[in-house]
DNA sequence: CTGTTAGCGCCTTCAG
DNA sequence: CTGAAGGCGCTAACAG
């Protein structure tokens, strides 16, 4: 079977690979008599055209990156819908990595894009990631970075990330509103400023009603769900004067939950919990989960849209395109207990 | 600045380019002597080789495609875990596309895929499609292709699927052991053959244990899921018979637990439900949802492996390469109420 | 063991 | 308006 590509094309038509070029991309030097015959012939034969050869010859391959440190994950999830949307929408590729928070396979990967495999990146750093490097080495590359949900501080790019601070602040307002005075945070160590940012928002809240900030009721979680799980047992047994919990995370919520139920301690009753989170399920959770929703989709469709602006014009992406987008605060409430 | 390529690398090095090229692929051609000087350069000017040149040049673009309908669904946010590990580990770059269950997107998409993006595809077909020839005109492209999940009957090649007769038999069979004589079935209408199995094995267990087929109690449900949330309000309200809920997907059992809040219909001493679905938070819901979980991260990491062994060895992919999976029935019942 | 040569399919000057 | 020619970066013959 012959292959069906400019060459074959040109020949069947009698005429040169160059104009039936011309013809396909609708060039304004080629006659409409001429670009109908080769619209007609292409479309008989199902040429498509070959990606590679025209993004080695261009040096542009109308792909982009997506690194994340994970898809099992609501936020993750929604966000790639909204950068696959703007993707689409721009006519590009969305090429997907995922780190599982691992530093060492992040820096494979992003060292593995800088051939050119794609016109820029969208990145939401590993969690154990602290040497930036690999990611500054992607300016010499001239690949342009945008960052999305989990920043890095030290690379002078665009970034998306939502108010985490003030979340953070609202969050642990609501504890104290409802009446907690003793109010624990969980949080997973490590050195994103996302996480920083609700902490201090968390300090803050505290001070300025008048609560003492208590050290010992800051957790920091690790990556092992299951030991999460232990550490959020030993301090509500160490602490049975915790009245409220605001997890950074959506997993460390869903543990404290179920250290609650084993501990028989009631929620709301008892302790009230609030977390960061996008699960759908949240309202209906016994008793339901008050979240902190962030704009998944959105932040995923900016990032998407500020980076493919650059791209196309071929421009770095500068920090001053940073876009702070808003979280939503669910107060749930039991139907059952009010 | 200069560009790092073989040519450059060769220049400095006074070796030709094909000597490079040899080294850097290990070649067992070149010494060892050779390879270190070529290597070290290599290493000092962080030199990436192009993947769209050696692409074009060899006609293998190690990349597998991902068609999917969504990806903000746990079942395949799940999946793409497992098919990104199968193909990292494999070397293979993952493109990922979404179709909303949009038949002309689909068609758009796998057009596209023919100009050789990808050397093989991985697809769950859109609820709509019922036209499968653009899928069909890959055999000519030579693109192997792979379904999970929502296969498609008419085109012979291999599919990963899970026991979804069995565990529709079961589930049904799970409700009338718990008392149920009046169950109700939702599901997505469409031709997806998936649905059309969990069907016939409600149907099935029905018989077997002598309950009759009420056809009234069949709800085909829609794409928009307030209009669904109209139809479950209006059946259990026409049929205040109904004692027990089969949920073909996920959406739907979540929407039956609104209607039945929102009518005084207790679960599960009113009316129990069971639900396809891969929520992680089943067990928190208020009261536990019933589950049949299939293994998403499974499915997806079986379909890349069988696509890729497929493409390494350019051979076709046969049907006979299909895997059946077993989804797993949680039995799930409130802590409170027993 | 190394170099030379000839493309992969496409785009883009430069000539007509 | 159309054709001829060169080359993007890399690889795979074929020579030495």
């Amino acid at each position: 079977m012959t292959p069906v590509n400019l060459k074959s094309l040109a020949e069947e038509l009698n005429m040169s690979i160059a104009t039936v070029s011309r013809a396909l991309r609708d060039s304004h030097e080629v006659s409409e008599a001429t670009k109908t015959r080769v619209r007609a012939l292409a479309a008989a034969r199902h040429y498509e055209p070959n990606a590679y050869a025209s993004s080695l010859r261009r040096n542009i391959s109308k792909t982009i990156g997506v690194v994340i440190p994970k898809v099992a994950n609501h936020f993750f999830a929604l966000a790639i819908n909204g950068i696959e949307e703007a993707a689409r929408l721009a006519g590009y590729h969305v090429l997907i990595y995922l780190t599982h928070d691992d530093y060492a396979r992040e820096v494979s990967i992003v060292q593995h894009l800088k051939g050119g495999r794609v016109d820029g990146l969208l990145m939401s750093v590993a969690s154990g990631t602290e040497d930036f490097a690999h990611i500054k080495s992607l300016r010499e590359a001239n690949i342009p970075i945008v960052f999305f949900d989990r920043v890095c501080a030290e690379v002078a790019t665009a970034k998306v990330t939502t108010n985490d601070y003030e979340s953070g602040y609202q969050a642990t307002e609501h504890l104290i509103q409802a009446g907690c005075r003793h109010i624990a945070h969980l949080l997973i160590s490590n050195n994103l400023s996302i996480g920083q940012f609700r902490l201090q928002g968390y300090l803050d809240a505290l001070a300025a009603h008048g609560l003492p900030h208590d050290p010992d009721l800051i957790l920091h979680g690790v990556m092992d769900n299951q030991q999460n799980v232990g550490l959020i047992r030993e301090l509500l047994l160490r602490r049975p004067d915790i009245d409220g919990v605001f997890a950074s995370v959506e997993r460390l919520a869903i543990s404290t939950y179920h250290v609650c139920n084993e501990l028989g301690r009631r929620i709301p009753q008892d302790i009230k919990v609030i977390g960061f989170s996008n699960l759908e399920a949240a309202a209906l959770l016994d008793p339901p989960l008050s979240t902190i929703t962030q704009p998944a989709y959105d932040i995923g469709r900016e990032a998407a849209k500020i980076l493919l602006r650059a791209v196309e014009k071929k421009k770095a992406v500068l920090p001053s395109q940073s876009v702070v987008l808003e979280s939503t605060l669910f107060a749930r409430q039991s139907t059952a207990q009010g």
